[in-house]
DNA sequence: AATGAATGAGACTTCATTCAT
DNA sequence: TATGAATGAAGTCTCATTCAT
């Protein structure tokens, strides 16, 4: 079999089992469903994964390096005003969003099966999650370096605090109707929090 | 066995499968494993609980219980002023704190292992964490109504947004080395980015 | 369950594995096998095994403890002529020959499936047959020291092939109709080659 | 595919089994083993061979067919003094030696893995062992005839007892360091036990 | 003729749950 | 009431064999 042919296979596979994780998590998967949803005998799964951790974990590698993807080119020093701040934090989070709305499985497994499975596998996703923080991190000491950004901001702190309400915005959305309007209410609500807080006097 | 009895075993036996299901998660946990940490046949589990299923389920509504207790007694129309505002909502966060500070093995469970066992539960859970959003809105909905608050704000993504943060803090005390500062460093930053925001003119 | 009870059901079990194993071979033995012998769910027998590599090489233990003790308590430098060594080596033949004799499934074990299935096994059950060797090689010793054997005998090869003649015998006696009378001339004929050879002389 | 080929196919696949059985025994080898030691896809095999056991078989027969030409043009009437007889015998052992001695394989498989697996084969092996038997003991009844042999021998016996005597001289080589001489050892040893026995009187 | 992808029977092992003591 | 021995359903994984290319 080709190279291709088998990475064409592989990612059958993978995507078949993305569904079932998604659906049903990962104990409660069983080979024979995955293989199931793909007319495929079970006994062809192992011709291409080791065994059922093996394609878990490839799961969740496609899905930590389509987040990264979709973070990726952009340059953190870039943005000189807050007004190019909040731009760019809001293109981000479009992203993420995009990324996750594209395709429903990658949250479900993301942010609820991945953890307890295997010890390495939760290493691997923390550091995931660790990248993306400090990622946004260097967005907040830019901000606070060029001065467009309060001088007293906790970075470190406020980069996980920013990127819990991305996230959580995420979930939100998959488990709502999934409309547009909810989008960007959330979108709109980070931004003013980080613009100019709640405040009345923030009018 | 008097009624007083058997509750008084059930707690036990709920305190000890609180403790497994914190350290390996739901399914890699024995019947067996909790019945030993008692040093108890596992088959007298079965006098106390119907199955697996339902001991984690009541380990859940026992944490459930806990957060509302913990949140219980406030009075989301009290606060007249952004100072009293900042003053409840900080209490709050701080007795949710406390609240998983005082047993780790809560946040363990409820944040990692509570989902994808059982629909129902998954209704249960989500259900306990729309009612703490909820309670969020009703202080933000007092605060606009009394003026001290933005009146341009989400108060229902809002509430959610402030509560993932809450959620995040905890997780990440939790996965730290559960520093006093680490509790006040997120507290502060919560209270910021309400308050004023971090962009620079919001000195 | 008392130590007892246990060691009693442990001694159950292996003699159905013994059973199922002589008959089969370890390969094609399943532990379905062994459980059903017993009308025993076969979950029953993971209680008192690990697994089957680990009551194979238990039945395999009790075989050579069998066969020690079939030899034990002769003392090799105990004969002083020819007919005191010639009395001794006869008893000690009868001795593995009544053993084997006792149990058929035990030399169908010994002999024919010991080996292949686990190194570790293998080391043992050479171990095992080494240490027979020795123990006859000392009788030679004993004769050669004492001069009622030839001086000239290479000990450690005579005693193998001793030996390989009185597992023939078992090996004969255990595929042959186990008469009394085939026992006795494999012992007729042992003696002989030794005491005189077969040429003509030696009438 | 001309005859020829396929005879000629046959041989090297043959061959790469019995490498393949003889290193790690019936049940370990996987067909994919065999075919892989040729280069050739394993679904090949089936070309060639009907199953697994086909082929196994097709190995112990070839096996026997070897021992059988290796003894083969000996005429067991030959002989007519006990040296003539000693001479032979030998002569006989030698060749057995040779025959396993060129290729370890063949002891390997033989010795340790023929039995078990199949009735067939079990019956076939054991008919093999039979020959062997029948043809010492040939060489026996003309000893006797020709009076240079004992007269009260039991050829029967005695022939098994001497073929166990050269079949463990040729397991003892096949797993020492193969020496020319334990060879010798083993020779001297068998040729002294027939001659004249091992009583110190036999000098 | 050769290939190797696909198949699924079959064996091991675990553990929630039952039930006799 | 408590126990833990017994059970067997269920799931993982392997590999001989088939068959479309």
């Amino acid at each position: 079999m080709t190279d291709e042919r088998v990475a064409e296979r592989r990612t059958q596979i993978l995507s078949a089992a993305l569904d079932v994780f998604a659906e049903k998590g990962y104990h409660s998967t069983k080979i024979s469903d995955i293989a199931e949803k793909l007319n495929m005998g079970h006994g062809t799964f192992y011709r291409y994964f080791k065994n059922k951790l093996d394609i878990f974990s490839s799961v969740i590698d496609e899905i930590i390096i389509g987040i990264k993807e979709a973070l990726g080119d952009e340059d953190p020093e870039r943005s000189n005003t807050i007004e190019e701040y909040q731009e760019q934090i809001q293109r981000i989070g479009d992203r993420l969003f995009d990324f996750f709305m594209k395709d429903n499985r990658l949250g479900q497994v993301i942010f609820y099966e991945n953890l307890r499975i295997d010890p390495e596998l939760h290493k691997k996703t923390n550091n995931a999650i660790e990248q993306i923080n400090e990622f946004t991190k260097q967005y907040l000491i830019n901000g606070v370096k060029k001065k467009f950004l309060n001088q007293h901001i906790d970075t470190t702190i406020l980069a996980k605090a920013i990127n819990s309400m991305i996230f959580a915005s995420i979930k939100d959305f998959l488990e709502s109707e999934k409309s547009e309007e909810i989008c960007q209410r959330w979108t709109d609500t980070i931004a003013l929090l980080q613009m100019k807080g709640i405040a009345a006097s923030s009018k």
